[in-house]
DNA sequence: TATAGATGTTAACCTATGTTAATAGAATTG
DNA sequence: CAATTCTATTAACATAGGTTAACATCTATA
């Protein structure tokens, strides 16, 4: 239980019977490298918070090529969220970059519970923010910085980030191809 | 009262007491072709729902150059929600590119309201999920389509576009020149 | 209505990034 | 440890889109 609690209130400041009903609709869970955590066309019902590990959600185009659209680091709210939101299947795949641990919750039964529990109303409130800043920043990034700079950005976020998952990976959360990335460092390290 | 309530309840249902509330802290007004609803730098304490005209919202870069973030069309929840949530100055101007009606809401009351209040909470939900999925598709959008199909996305989203607001502006939401767009038009239309 | 400013088009040229393919080293597995 | 597969680099070439500038309309207002 400790773990659930100190990890979910970074979020939030929660009361007990609060987070006795997280409790209830929250299970840790260990995935292997590559597994999926949410699948294409599939409508969710589950969303995460990652404990350990770097998880990642990409779209893929008619031609199967990847685009990686975002990376989570722990601590991170991760899920299907327009999916969750909308009912609809999500054309965004999730899956693990690396070995992860994440608590797992059932998304319809923490809205039941939102209804009527203005505290964890609140916290999907205050969730629900930070992806949006999130988010708006990452809109930013793609628009405004070129390639160089959204690399630089990347690596001010996540130090280790070539550590831990490969540099084709990266580009493609780049945005680029792996051969731009290339060229890109090379201009950089010389 | 009327049109805040059918405005309103567009997004959810509300109870007399939450209208009540909600009247509150919303006030209707009229603003001017190329009036400021939020500044470069300013703190923001309100958030609005457009009623009719059209907003747009633009960051600036060191030169002086404007880059179009987002257009509003009536019924969509406005404001610099990433600077109402984070308390910073925002770096996103939003202004009205026609004359403009909107519903002007106090942030800071409302969220008061929220604490207490399910229902305002919720709403506060059902308008930041929106945002959310909006969101994640202008990063496909961005991310995923060239500039082409940025512009025939744009014009299926809001066909009256090219009557309501000059090209350039256009451009610039598509996050081109309009020197390119006119290439693109040019093409498209031969 | 004459003039200045705002808007859109086109051409010429430039740059960032994509595509394909060859190569080589690193990692994984039988 | 040999063979295979993965990953990163590089080169050659192609393309979307940026920059600048000239020109043509259009619009507003003095």
């Amino acid at each position: 239980m400790k773990n659930l609690i100190s990890t979910l209130n970074e979020f939030y400041p929660l009361s007990k019977e609060s987070l006795e009903q997280l409790n209830s609709i929250f299970v840790e869970k260990k995935y292997k490298k590559k597994d999926k955590i949410a699948s294409f066309g599939e409508v969710p019902t589950n969303f995460f918070v990652l404990k350990s590990g770097i998880v990642r959600s990409y779209v893929t185009d008619e031609k199967g090529k990847e685009f990686i659209r975002a990376l989570y680091v722990p601590l991170r709210a991760v899920g299907a969220f327009s999916s969750l939101i909308t009912k609809k299947p999500t054309e965004t795949v999730y899956d693990c970059l690396t070995d992860c641990t994440l608590l797992v919750g059932d998304f319809k039964k923490y809205k039941q519970f939102a209804k009527t529990n203005i505290e964890l109303a609140n916290l999907y409130n205050v969730i629900l923010e930070r992806l949006f800043v999130r988010m708006e920043k990452r809109i930013f990034e793609l628009s405004l910085l070129d390639a160089k700079q959204r690399y630089l950005k990347l690596k001010r976020y996540i130090p280790e980030i070539e550590t831990l998952i490969p540099q084709y990976h990266i580009a493609s959360y780049l945005n680029v191809t792996p051969v731009q990335l290339s060229r890109i460092r090379k201009e950089l390290y010389k």
